[in-house]
DNA sequence: GAATGTACTGGACGAACGTCCAAATCGCCA
DNA sequence: TGGCGATTTGGACGTTCGTCCAGTACATTC
């Protein structure tokens, strides 16, 4: 894997652990097994670094979304395969940040959003071909309430796929 | 109002601004309109201003969530009125910005998740009143997707109550 | 083997960080 | 008015920050 790429994994993993405004140049040079230096090399800045790590993980677990989505059958497989897909992304802590970070930034915002709005789309294809009402505004709102999940999971455990996937599966008929 | 309270007040506004890892001293001790030093007179250290202010907030927000949602009758009403109050309270960053800051903060964590039983509580006890099913389970879940959807509405404005309510709102049946 | 260009190192730079503290200021009671 | 404790100030401290750059290492080309 190039230097390039290992600087990329690292910045993901460290907005996960630190929190977007706590990964430095030198912890992210670290974790890569790269002197410090080599950020600047390959990135314009590190808040490059960590917007291009960031969306590339988002971008990834939307491009994996389809194939998790036909792999099941029923509503409530999909829901559970869904809080599974995301959750195994290094952490849901990442997306969240991500979102946080692109309500401060215009040039993050716009790229998020419009992953978003991919995310939706084959979420509402899916749903549509299932016949659940109101596909579009459906999916809008699970892919929300999926994020929230993640959320509070990290705090309360008790927030389990048997607990969830029953609730929010009402939404799906 | 005191100066402590004014600093607890700013530190609110700036967590839900820059985010939590991005609010230094002396940022918060200008919002505040005081000299840098007296942070330092009246907390422990910086960590200490943002863990108070947020729980503060928190608790305020739980403790606010009986009246709001005895205002009103049919469940569609009590979801717009919990998204509305939520949304409220200096920006719903805040709160997203405090759960994450808790996933990383095992004293935080504790008095977050205390927080957080409280409020699936009080949702628990209007849910059951209105014979909604499980009424437990869909207190946690529904906590956890309005919190999702106050995060995505940030970024993506079409997420307006008319799409939100209808969607989240077959949960309650 | 010399030259060239890419990739990387480690340190320098000024700025900003959290924390601390001596001095200045305030309100209040003797 | 004088004195005292509580409060506030602005700056000092050592550290870490993002960024930059002279120098090194290595592969490729003449």
């Amino acid at each position: 894997m190039t230097v390039r790429q290992r600087l990329l994994d690292a910045a993901a993993e460290l907005i996960a652990e630190r929190g977007w405004g706590a990964v430095s140049t030198r912890v992210l040079a670290d974790r890569a097994g790269v002197g410090s230096g080599v950020v600047h090399y390959h990135f314009d800045s590190l808040q490059a670094v960590l917007t291009e790590a960031s969306l590339g993980a988002l971008r990834t677990a939307v491009d994996e979304l389809p194939q998790v989505l036909d792999s099941v059958d029923t509503p409530a497989d999909a829901l559970a395969a869904l809080l599974a897909a995301l959750d195994g992304h290094g952490g849901q802590e990442l997306f969240i940040e991500t979102f946080l970070a692109a309500t401060r930034n215009d040039e993050l915002r716009g790229a998020v959003a419009e992953i978003l709005i991919r995310f939706r789309a084959v979420l509402a294809a899916w749903l549509a071909e299932r016949d659940v009402p109101t596909p579009v505004e459906t999916a809008a709102v699970l892919a929300a309430a999926v994020d929230g999940v993640l959320l509070h999971r990290a705090l309360s455990a008790d927030l389990t796929r048997e607990v969830v996937v029953p609730v929010l599966g009402r939404v799906l008929r």
